[in-house]
DNA sequence: CTAAAACCTAACGTTGACGTCAGAAGCAAG
DNA sequence: CTTGCTTCTGACGTCAACGTTAGGTTTTAG
């Protein structure tokens, strides 16, 4: 399929795809006139890609990560990578679930006991 | 207390402490010779502006609900908008899950069992 | 009193993941 | 064939939360 199929299939600009290919993410063929031309599994690799910007890993990180999911093999190295991000993410999660019930805690506190009838 | 001292206390950049006030997100009163003065409360003040950050808020928004705290009061407009950003956060927390989940499942197939020994 | 340390304002630099625009070329339909 | 949509390669623009540098003042330690 072309860009712009892809874009659509995945809800990601054009501008997007490129630019993964250029961070060495995608690696579509190309047709004779240069057109990137992707397989159908590109559109799962986008919705990865995606998944992990998501989640806060930079695109350097990505493309070290993405020859463990190709080749399904992992050195120590990459393994150590890999626990270190998910490490991260449960930190990030831990951080915005205290930052959630802070602002929860705000909530209650600035919607309490009809402040309007005070003293009425 | 000076920038400096506050800077030591809550372990942010001088620099973020000037940022923080040209956001309108802090007030310091100035000496004669114009240097900032925190009160004691300023500390806790920034670890908030600080979580409330590391959650995703941008100082705009910190700095349409830092009325609400200071005055524990909030309108029906600004209870939305907490509410609005704790559901973001929670959305959040959701996809971290999921990326997190993802990078384990990455990590269990690539940790297989020992690539090393196949076909030997 | 003096030198170092801390502070001030003003303003430009940084980073990452794209958005956007310019100008040229490929491709399906009538 | 040509109209019109898609794609191509640069390359500059954006935005937020600061970092950094410059040049000057204030405070503090000795």
């Amino acid at each position: 399929m072309r860009i712009g199929d892809l874009a659509t299939r995945t809800r990601v600009s054009v501008r997007a795809l490129r630019y993964y290919e250029e961070q060495g993410l995608l690696a579509p063929t190309r047709s004779g006139s240069g057109q990137r031309h992707y397989a159908d599994a590109a559109v799962n690799r986008v919705r990865l890609i995606q998944q992990l910007y998501g989640a806060g890993l930079s695109s350097k990180t990505i493309a070290e990560l993405m020859p463990c999911v190709d080749a399904k093999v992992s050195t120590p190295e990459s393994r150590a990578r890999l626990a270190a991000e998910r490490d991260r993410i449960n930190a990030q999660i831990a951080e915005l679930t205290l930052a959630r019930d802070r602002l929860n805690d705000i909530i209650d506190v600035t919607s309490g006991p009809n402040p309007q009838c005070d003293y009425v």
